[in-house]
DNA sequence: ACTTATTGTTCTCCATAGCGAACCATGTTA
DNA sequence: TAACATGGTTCGCTATGGAGAACAATAAGT
């Protein structure tokens, strides 16, 4: 391998660098902030440049949005595996431990449901979402088989995943209950759906 | 402090390492060949870039050079550190030393030749390289008060250096001895310089 | 309803960097 | 002496990255 290309790989890797920066000034602020109260001249600011600079490196707010969602992502991923390390955990452990992330990550479900509902996003925002949704809705599903056994189907995935995010959803600012109430009755309905399928109690 | 300049500061380390990428590639080429036989092209070649991306860098070859230089002279000061440190030294063991370094590290030895001699460096470089010397003399005549006390006068630190580097010069190429003669016979002259300071042997 | 602010984004301008080709002076050769 | 080669340097062009101002659309205030 020639070293010809040093130089070139040298100015990628400060671009990428750099990129980083503007993305972990993003990052932070969406932490402290509602995702959406902060905008290009809060993430310009908190990084140290003008605007007009952040599209140098990216095409669109929504998706820094997206690479923000990534790395959220991968911690989510991170967790996971030291759930499945430490103990043996059952799918309602898992279902609990999905539930408690985003309530103690607010910012990462706005942004999830922001790509999910939101009309608004260019499709090659909305695009990368996907793949970003796919990438986890695979790596989810290979954790749950490792619970589930061999013959698991991914349709069960995906009805895990959504009955959660729904339930999250639905009660995240459900009135009349303080936090600590509103996750139990989480828990309570995420185990429910499981146990019993969210089946009402009637004949079918 | 503002992270206001951290971009910017960023931006100009990244120039620094690409520079140095440069100086490295030159100063590699610089102690494998002669020194005036490696051309811009082969130092753009080494670095893995076009010769007119150096000039974005460096003005002209000789600040290519003076800047190899200085490096050399951090490794001497390393080396003199060193030998300060490890034992009690004489003036004459200083001398061998420097004559020593010469004699391992001929192409600093052309290159301060060159600076030292030629006529058409650039004012620039010529400016620089006096710098250089200043701080090396410097540097040098620190290292000397350490052995010859307080009372020293910068005068001698001049005559040491000169005298040793005219041995050096004189005898480099001196026909009819090997490597290891010449070595030995420089240290004499050096040892004869240091002891009789080079007087002749007749009445004064 | 009409101004005024806010906000994501684009525009225009400028400095930095990279390259291939040319320039130009010097040394070499036929 | 004329052609040629060599080697440091410059030129012209292009791509990248930075900033401030402007644009367009939406939200807010009176």
């Amino acid at each position: 391998m020639k070293k010809r290309s040093l130089f070139k790989n040298l100015r990628q890797n400060e671009r990428e660098l750099r990129k980083t920066i503007i993305l972990d000034a993003a990052v932070k602020l969406f932490r402290d902030n509602v995702f959406n109260g902060v905008g290009m001249r809060d993430i310009a600011a908190e990084a140290g440049i003008s605007p007009a600079t952040i599209y140098r490196y990216f095409p669109s707010r929504d998706d820094i949005l997206a690479e923000a969602l990534l790395q959220d992502i991968n911690k989510i991923e991170d967790r996971l595996d030291n759930m499945l390390k430490n103990r043996q955990i059952t799918a309602k452990d898992l279902a609990i431990a999905v539930v408690d992330y985003f309530l103690d990550n607010e910012p990462t479900f706005h942004m999830m449901c922001h790509f999910l509902t939101s009309g608004t996003v260019t499709p090659e925002a909305k695009n990368k979402f996907n793949l970003i949704q796919e990438y986890f809705i695979n790596m989810f599903n290979m954790k749950i088989k490792m619970i589930a056994g061999k013959n698991h189907d991914v349709v069960h995935t995906h009805a895990f995943f959504a009955s959660i995010a729904g339930v999250v959803l639905t009660f995240l600012h459900y009135p009349g209950l303080n936090k600590q109430k509103k996750r139990e009755y989480m828990h309570r309905l995420a185990l429910s759906i499981i146990t019993e399928g969210g089946r009402l109690p009637m004949p079918d």
